[in-house]
DNA sequence: GTTGCTCATAGACAGTGTCTACCAGGACGG
DNA sequence: CCGTCCTGGTAGACACTGTCTATGAGCAAC
């Protein structure tokens, strides 16, 4: 419990955040984590009970990382809902972009949830700042606010997805996603203003 | 090349095709596949060199299958091309739901490719009905075709993924995928006639 | 001092993808 | 008819994976 080491725990976590970043999912192999971390192959099962819980350890770390950007990307910037909804939504595709190998885990369910949901929990804070300006932006006869975000953040995440594949640039023959999102918002929410 | 045996690589496909179906994304593993297919677990690297390559031959499978999915169901229904393009989603959205494993390989970029981008080109096909169903319905003042047929992929595409994992549905609230799908149909291309 | 308990090590096991050596059997050329 | 290729499959090895189990070091408590 004490440190000056950082723990084990600590550093399996921190290793497997590091190697996921750097080297992509595959590479986050149980014993190549405990390699990183100085500690045997066994080790690890001491604090993770089997391979899926590390990994979804290093998850939430992804989550978490990504949801104090998009905090922090939200208090910097004008405080117009509507502006906000964008930055956060530019923020969401720069951090798939940015660190793809981490992102693709974040949503390799099958990898992950193993029963205890955890991880579900740890995506809502990220969803509840998203519905919280929906909420905001709605038009009176838009969809529900609770139907709205659901739509946009799928859109977000398609968008994400699709186009760190490859396939939405090929298919749409765009080089930039950012017309993709501007199309989205404006659909979802009207006409940006000015 | 003569059969009446069903050849080698077809039963070794469709082989993985049975087993992905079956038993999800993990299962398709090359002994396994192999096994199945009653050869060695060396014989599929005559005719794919890598596991790689035999999982995308899996996956072109499974868009061949979406692929004639959509287009029949868009030749069974009304043709006017916002009914069209209406089925044609809900086709997406039950393919994911129905053949979970398939779906998830169709878009694990990272098992796939390899390469040779013979993926893309097979998604192709798919996308091209849905840009043409777009371009029909799209109004003067919307996004240019290709693009609004790229975000309602990505929408779709989104929708499928994130209900199937149930993070939808729990952030939501919602209790069926359809009145997402609605709120994204409206969005982009209007409230839906009559 | 002996008993526990916490936590890490190390070895085994079955399974994986890939590589390599081998070989059955047919086609071909003489 | 015989020898030579070559195609297409087998079988074993290798390094690696996740999991399980037995072992042992170090320390707290009674």
């Amino acid at each position: 419990m004490s440190n000056g080491e950082a723990g084990v725990r600590a550093r399996l976590v921190a290793a497997g955040v590091d190697l996921v970043l750097r080297e992509g999912q595959s590479a986050v192999s149980l014993r190549e984590i405990a390699r990183r971390a100085g500690v045997s192959h066994g080790a690890p099962r001491r604090y993770f009970p089997t391979h899926v819980d590390l990994l979804s350890a290093i998850a939430r770390e992804g989550f978490a990382d990504l949801t104090t950007q998009v905090q922090k990307t939200i208090r910097d910037v004008d405080p117009d809902p509507r502006t906000q909804l964008t930055a956060l939504a530019r923020t969401y595709l720069d951090f798939a972009a940015a660190h793809r190998g981490m992102f693709e885990l974040m949503f390799r369910h099958d990898l992950l949830d193993s029963g205890r949901l955890r991880l579900r929990e740890t995506s809502l804070p990220l969803f509840a700042v998203l519905a919280d300006l929906v909420a905001q932006v709605r038009r009176p006869d838009d969809a529900p606010a609770s139907v709205l975000a659901g739509a946009l953040w799928a859109n977000l995440h398609g968008i994400a997805q699709l186009w760190a594949w490859g396939s939405l640039p090929l298919a749409t023959g765009a080089t930039d996603d950012d017309v993709l999102l501007r199309a989205t918002l404006d659909a979802h929410l009207g006409p940006a203003p000015h």
